[in-house]
DNA sequence: CGGAATCCGGGTGGATACTG
DNA sequence: CAGTATCCACCCGGATTCCG
């Protein structure tokens, strides 16, 4: 029922709002970004390489320079020795992550579901002449 | 500010809710897959592949099968000649379609700051001739 | 501390051709 | 109509190293 028909063409290029979006978060690491930053506040760099794990310094300083052309986040620089740089949300970018609090709460909801498939179908691939364990397969 | 801290790590793997969402909609066309089946209750592979722009026969059916191995869709093949195949969700699959309507709001009222924002960032590359890499923009 | 630059392997994903 | 199969360019993203 409200299964929204919020996905009308309005603007060409984009097939929908939906399209709209995932145009700004695609990217590994993007959602989480907003997200973290927009449950700390002004976050420091070394904080938010710790809040999201297995992220390295390139991918991170790439995401970031991404989500800030976008103006999704705000970079500020103290120009301090040593130094100390901060990552915020812009309001674009708090809207955008109030509307992942959902699948947040989906996430929370259904990791024991999503757990299991995931196991299931590692088992599969262990099966396979695959030596070596990590999967890291995703994305 | 309700900025929700439903992201508290709950099980071993994600580091919380939306970290485990995103490794079930992780890929370039799932999103919009899911979102259009739910919003067309079963549908057919060559509607879908119309309704998803620009994506590919192989793209179209890979993601499809690892949502479908993941639990959010279902495919129904008809035995028919000619072929008829419809996908549709499940109840899981249906409950992350929900989740995903707040980001197609988003893109929806956002759509003309996205396109101002996008049309900046390509003037940007354009006029960049770039002397120590090539940096053909995208397609 | 907060990056930038470079190398490099593997996966992603497009194009095309073919099948039932 | 609904896929499958193959080739392959490209770019994502990890590791490493260096800089202010």
């Amino acid at each position: 029922m409200p299964t929204a028909q919020a996905c009308t063409p309005t603007l060409p290029g984009f097939t929908c709002g939906l399209d709209a979006t995932l145009r700004v978060i695609a990217g590994k690491w993007k959602p989480l970004i907003l997200y973290f930053v927009a449950q700390g506040g002004p976050t420091r760099y070394g904080a938010l390489r710790r809040a999201v794990r297995d992220v390295s310094d390139k991918m991170l300083i790439q995401q970031l320079k991404e989500l800030e052309a976008d103006g999704l986040v705000k970079r500020t620089d103290y120009k301090e020795i040593p130094p100390r740089v901060d990552y915020s949300l812009t309001p674009l970018g708090r809207s955008l992550a109030e509307a992942l609090v959902p699948l947040c709460s989906w996430g929370t909801e259904n990791m024991a579901e999503v757990t299991r498939v995931f196991a299931e179908r590692d088992a599969l691939n262990s099966q396979r002449p695959e030596p070596s364990g990590q999967s890291t397969r995703i994305e």
